[in-house]
DNA sequence: TGTACATTTCAAAAATTAATGAAAGTTTTA
DNA sequence: TAAAACTTTCATTAATTTTTGAAATGTACA
């Protein structure tokens, strides 16, 4: 396989992968079109790269920066701005950990909260009750894995993984 | 709070997440509704509570049956299927990583793989293995953990990970 | 076997989500 | 301070995903 073509497929999947993540297919491109490139790319190198419009690589640029998996360059003697990602694996991947949690996993335990208000005695109220709280131990207890997880440093997670699954 | 209410919440809200966790938004509905019913439900039911159209009941049971989070009762005397949601809440974690694992992940492997033949010895080259390779540690890393996860059992689960974060 | 009820399918419609591109806004520099 | 170079915004358009509902298929039993 040709690098070029492997780029290229690198993008595309990273892209239809992406949507699976929370990153839609744009996003993930641009995402991925960073990773795979030695320099950094301004807009206009983006727009061609990929053929989408200038306003979408803006947007998507800005959320993958909002995301913390790109940052902006400065060129010498360029005006304009240039970008490139973050290519520490490690790193992509608490960033990513960390956004969902935000945009997730938060507003959830929120909603269960409330829903511990129920009122009643009744059978169905109880049962009702042992379901939103199981929820909700299940959703604390993935907060705090994951909370532990992004703390951690990279060795701790290759160290303790690795022999948690042998 | 009313039960009535509460239940009503909790549907819209698991709908709403749903789509965060892959399960789609009547799907995820479906689930809940069943899962805060005292008994199981016919398609029909589940059409009335929901307001949706029998196609759409039909679609959302057979996927969640396919995930493995609903399943058939037979009911005494009654000609059509009635409908039950597992309730535990460890079997629909498991459930839930074990079908994504196979949706995403599986497929991302394939295509990395594939991404290890590119050709060439220069310095691009070099990097862009780098970076395929670097996804594909990781990817494995995750694999091998989530297997780890839904092979083990819930005690296992509480203890370990309950120790780790303390 | 025929009829009544139940389930499934799937093309079309609706709803949702993402992308475009032109206009407005900013910043630089001459 | 004015024009050029670039960035941002956002109403409109396009693409994608979900839902509908009517027709087809399946099933039990009289």
């Amino acid at each position: 396989m040709e690098l070029q073509e492997g780029k290229e497929k690198f993008i595309q999947t990273w892209g239809k992968l992406g949507s699976s993540w929370g990153i839609n297919k744009t996003m993930a491109q641009v995402h991925a079109l960073l990773l795979v490139s030695t320099d950094p790319l301004s807009a206009n190198d983006i727009m061609q790269e990929l053929n989408i419009s200038r306003g979408n690589v803006n947007m998507s640029v800005r959320a993958l920066i909002d995301w913390g998996l790109l940052h902006k360059v400065n060129v010498e003697g360029e005006r304009r701005e240039f970008f490139a990602a973050e290519k520490d694996m490690w790193e992509i991947t608490r960033k990513i950990i960390e956004m969902r949690k935000k945009k997730e996993l938060q507003p959830a335990l929120q909603v269960l909260n409330e829903l511990s208000m129920v009122e009643g005695n009744t059978e169905e109220v109880k049962e009702f009750k042992r379901i939103v709280q199981d929820f909700k131990v299940y959703s604390l207890k993935a907060d705090a894995t994951l909370d532990s997880l992004i703390k951690a440093d990279q060795n701790w997670m290759v160290g303790t993984f690795m022999n948690m699954i042998k």
